[in-house]
DNA sequence: CGTGGCCCCTGATTGC
DNA sequence: TGCAATCAGGGGCCAC
């Protein structure tokens, strides 16, 4: 479930459901799910027992449960397919279920970490300090996100003034602006009326502030109905899926009409996806690079 | 150094 | 029907 809106609908329910609990056992069923982990899933496995899970925090599409009383945390990305889970113990194993927490608190309920395309996992990491806004140290190169207070949106726009890139590439790096994935970018360009390839050295202050605003406006709407889920892949923990699909300007909208000026929605192959935008709102740059 | 391209996977869908 | 090609919401890594 991959960017911001779906990612803090499962923070949220991690929160409700984990946090405060205690570790009883870990079980590791694929290799690839326990990432960048110098002693692999069995240490995890072992490092985890007997902790119990602080108050889950996020940044961007990362997400991490504090150990109580520790400088560790449990960091997780979801990838492309990745979903965490809480279901009753004696839910049938998901096929592509990944990890298993078991907790020893009588609740009836497990974490599980289920992920068919392997590209998220979680690990465990040491934080800066104790502490709600301790980060893990190993992504201290994540940008903070557009939902974050403390985003510095005046470095963000001097930081895309300085670059010599597009808009859109510029919105999904996330060292700059964390969060932003493939579906919200298109939507934000397209309420900001601006074309995917515009470069980013040419945006003024009040244009680069117009777009800032339209990415906080689309991911909290999409967060106030439970993110988007185009299918059964993209659910909270508790396996629902959220509404924001039917509220989608961009993407996915391939040839049907924009909902602005009627011009059928265009998709052009894009760094090995796709974008979406309306040909007549979002005017491309005269010279594309 | 910044930037762009490639790759890691599984499964659904589409077209021949 | 079968098979191959394409596509999918991400990001780390590595050539230029």
């Amino acid at each position: 479930m991959p960017e911001l809106p779906e990612v803090e609908v499962v923070r949220r329910g991690l929160e409700r459901w984990v946090a405060g609990r205690t570790v009883e056992s870990v079980e590791v069923l694929h290799p690839r799910a326990v990432r960048r982990h110098p002693g692999g899933g069995a240490d995890f496995a072992a490092r985890l027992r007997g902790e119990t899970l602080g108050v889950p925090q996020r940044r961007g599409k990362y997400l991490w449960l504090p150990l109580a009383g520790r400088d560790l945390a449990v960091l997780g990305h979801l990838g492309m397919s990745g979903q965490l889970l809480v279901q009753p113990e004696d839910a049938p194993d998901e096929k592509h279920l990944r990890i298993r927490v078991r907790f020893g608190d009588g609740a009836g309920t497990e974490l599980r970490f289920v992920d068919q395309r392997t590209f998220g996992g979680l690990s465990l990491h040491e934080t800066a300090a104790d502490g709600a806004d301790a980060l893990p140290d190993v992504i201290a190169h994540i940008a903070r996100d557009p939902l974050d207070p403390l985003f510095d949106e005046a470095a963000y726009h001097l930081a895309l003034r300085a670059k010599r890139t597009t808009v859109k590439r510029a919105l999904l790096d996330q060292s700059l602006i964390s969060g932003v994935g493939n579906i919200y970018a298109d939507e934000a360009l397209w309420r900001a009326k601006l074309h995917y390839e515009r470069p980013t050295a040419h945006l003024t202050r009040p244009r680069s502030a117009e777009l800032l605003g339209h990415v906080r406006d689309v991911m909290n709407a999409a967060l106030a109905v439970g993110g988007t889920s185009f299918d059964s892949l993209y659910v909270n923990v508790n396996g629902e899926s959220g509404y924001f699909d039917r509220s989608l300007d961009a993407y996915g909208r391939e040839d049907e009409p924009c909902r602005r000026c009627g011009a059928p929605i265009r998709r052009r192959p894009w760094m090995n996806r796709s974008s979406y935008f309306c040909p007549r709102c979002q005017r491309p740059p005269r010279v594309p690079s």
